[in-house]
DNA sequence: CGGCCAACATACTAACTAGTTTGTTTCTTT
DNA sequence: AAAGAAACAAACTAGTTAGTATGTTGGCCG
């Protein structure tokens, strides 16, 4: 791994930032040079290809987007033990987090699923969302064993769902142009969980 | 407007899946023009630029696709008119429609957000969508004034979280490579609307 | 039948694209 | 101190890009 703050770590900060407004295609190399102050022999000593750059985008995505939200994670399930109330309390942490960004959120995956990437990339991204979509299923297994549902649901396509509200949220905020849309898509996923699991959810309103 | 099957229209269509495929900025004009088997001056003529283009399939991507949702919406109110259950089958027919297509879903609109497209573009894009937001929202007034929601819930809230959770949907299709998520996606928001408003929903797996 | 215009085709241009080649600096290693 | 390699800079190239300028065609209309 390249030490942080080197030029390739620029060149790839940089590059995200651009590739998250006008695309993968409209973000050229020479925009990106002009970000960073650098050249084009900097640019090609590090990535052999444009093409390369989009797959360590990629990579690096998984990690420090991962790491965002298992840090999240992690900071909740010290302070909590039931499995829904962790997954409610996340899911709240997660919205609240993003109320605080200023900056138009949005996903790489997603913004290079509207692009024809590289087989390589696509079957990358492709494990990584199978990865993801485990991880959060498993959460899901262990909050069924605890709570009966009130329908019968799928871990898995309740992990997709997730997935899924964040990737809607994103976009919506960005065709409404007003980033605030990614926490109530969230807040209605929330909704969802509940209804699901809680016993006690919606018997106030009904007497 | 142009007749049907002209050369503008022979445009916008091929433009329109090579979009879909390789993005807004990925599409040449070259590449279009190779699909129709036109060329430049055919192109400039029913076109003042590229960022015309763009606007135009923005426009056509309103109609075509709002008449084809409005298509499946008539079709169910003409069967039933209770609120609850129009909505409901339309979710449902909705999903049925996606799974029976086979090529690759997605979003012109959600393309185009993660592409820096024109102001007036821009505008447009957020514009269709609250006129969207504002017929879905007042679907769901009609369903909550008969059906006394579980949970407190704002029309508009779900109104955004349907169109939320087909984006989503088309999301994950085109990062996992399998069409059939959107359906999935779709039955998951069933759940969620069956869930908060249906005065049985839930009650059998509960005893 | 002559003119006129919509609907193109052809050939061009200037700028930009990814990528290459070669040269330079600085650090490390022996 | 010599040698090499890491980390760039500068200049170049071949292909592609959106866009233009000009030429051609067929049909309609008075």
């Amino acid at each position: 791994m390249a030490p942080r703050n080197s030029s390739k770590n620029l060149i790839l900060d940089k590059a995200y930032e651009l590739v998250m407004v006008n695309g993968y295609a409209g973000t050229s190399i020479d925009m990106i040079l002009q970000a960073t102050g650098l050249t084009k022999g900097a640019f090609f000593y590090h990535f052999k290809s444009k093409t390369d750059l989009g797959m360590e985008l990629a990579r690096r995505y998984v990690n420090q987007d991962s790491s965002k939200f298992y840090r999240i994670i992690q900071a909740v399930d010290k302070q909590m033990e039931d499995p829904l109330e962790r997954n409610l309390v996340f899911i709240e942490r997660l919205a609240e987090w993003y109320e605080g960004q200023t900056n138009m959120p949005g996903c790489l995956f997603a913004s290079f699923s509207y692009y024809k990437v590289s087989d390589e990339t696509a079957l990358f991204m492709k494990k990584a969302q199978r990865k993801w979509r485990k991880f959060y299923s498993q959460r899901y297994e262990e909050i069924m064993q605890q709570y009966p549902p009130r329908i019968p649901v799928r871990s898995e396509d309740l992990a997709d769902h997730f997935m899924g509200t964040v990737e809607g949220g994103f976009v919506l905020s960005r065709i409404y142009q007003q980033p605030e849309h990614v926490a109530m898509q969230l807040r209605q996923f929330k909704n969802y969980v509940q209804l699901i699991f809680e016993p006690e959810a919606g018997q106030a309103a009904r007497g």
